[in-house]
DNA sequence: CTTGAAGTGTTACTTTGTATCATGTACGGA
DNA sequence: TCCGTACATGATACAAAGTAACACTTCAAG
C-alpha cells in the first residue's frame, strides 16, 4: 500500500477514482470491524456508504433524509447512533465548524490525529496526516481536533468567473 | 508587559487574580476598538465583560439570559450580534467543540492562531499560543481551529474523590 | 433455548442559530 | 441646524441540530 506523501496537494482537491476509493474504504472498513468485533450493521454499513459516495460532509439530517428514502430510518436518533457509531471507530469523523460528518478515506483503527481543509468557496474538505500541535506541558490530551478554512488550488486558481 | 512560557501550565487552570484579568481585557478591548474605529457600544461592552467574569466558555443562550437579567436584550440575535462582533474583533473565540463563546485574555488586535485546551472534567478551557499546524502545500489557509479535549492538571492529579 | 447485551424504532423535546423587517441613533456634510 | 446614510438594536418567526427516554427486537454466548 502506497503512502501518501504529506506534502502533496490532497487528493479530495484532484480529480480521482471516487468509485475506488468507496469500495477501498468499505473493505478497510469490514476488515475493521471483523477484527473488532464492532458489528457493522446495515444502517451503519448504509451510513458508511452514504458518506463516502457524499465524498463530502453531509449533516446527520442529509443522512437521514437519504436513509428514510430507502426506508432504513426516519427519526434523527437512527442517523445520530449511526454517525457516532462511526465516529467511535474511526470510519468517520465530525467536522465541527460545519457540524457535519464525513468519512475517514482510511480509517486505521488508530486514533489518528487528523487535520482538516476545508475550502469555503467548493466545499470540498481533505483530511491530511498531522502532528499532535506543540502544547504547554500539565494538560493531558485526549483528543485533538484540527481545522482549517481557506481555499483549495481549484479555487484559489480559478475565482468565479 | 511579561510574556508568558509556552512551556508552562496556562494561568486558567491555576487560580489567579481573576478581577485583574478582566480590567486588564477591558482596558485592551477598549483601546483596540479606539484604535480601529469599532464601536464598543454598551450591550457589545457588557456581552464582554459577562464573558470575561464568566471565565469559562459561555453559550449564547447563558449570555442572552444575563442580558435579560439586566434589561438590555431578550431575543437571541442581540446575543448572536454582539458575540460575532467580539469575535470579528479578535475579543472573543467561539469553541466549536462546545457550541460555546470565551473572552480572549490576551487580545492583540492581531489574528493570532491560538490553540484551546477544553478540559473535559471541570470544563476550563485554557487559550494558548499555538504554530499553525504543518500542511499540505496548495491549501490557501485563512483561519485554523485548535481545540484539544483532555485533562487539566488539577483535575488528573486529584480525580473526583 | 434462555438470557443478557447491544441495536433499532419512536415520541417528544431541548438547544442552537438565522432570515427578515421595523425602528432607533450617531455623525459628517450641505 | 437639519438631513441622509450607515450602523446598531428590537422583535417576530423560524430553521437546524441534537438528545432523553422508553418500548421492542435481534444476536450470540452459555
Amino acid at each position: 500500500m502506497s503512502k501518501a506523501d504529506p506534502e502533496a496537494t490532497p487528493r479530495e482537491f484532484l480529480p480521482h477514482d471516487h468509485a475506488h476509493c468507496v469500495s477501498d474504504a468499505m473493505a478497510a472498513a469490514e476488515s475493521l470491524c471483523a477484527e473488532s468485533g464492532a458489528r457493522l450493521t446495515p444502517v451503519r454499513r448504509r451510513v458508511l456508504e452514504i458518506l463516502l459516495e457524499g465524498h463530502r460532509p453531509m449533516g446527520a439530517y442529509d443522512v437521514l433524509s437519504r436513509l428514510d428514502a430507502e426506508g432504513l430510518g426516519s427519526k434523527p436518533p437512527v442517523a445520530y447512533r449511526a454517525l457516532g457509531f462511526l465516529v467511535d471507530q474511526g470510519l468517520a469523523h465530525r467536522i465541527e465548524r460545519l457540524n457535519a460528518f464525513i468519512a475517514c478515506p482510511h480509517p486505521s483503527g488508530q486514533d489518528h490525529v487528523a487535520a482538516f481543509l476545508i475550502c469555503r468557496d467548493c466545499g470540498t474538505v481533505a483530511e491530511v496526516p498531522s502532528a499532535p500541535p506543540p502544547l504547554p506541558a500539565g494538560f493531558q490530551v485526549e483528543q485533538t481536533t484540527i481545522e482549517a478554512v481557506g481555499l483549495c488550488t481549484a479555487c484559489a486558481d480559478g475565482p468565479a468567473t
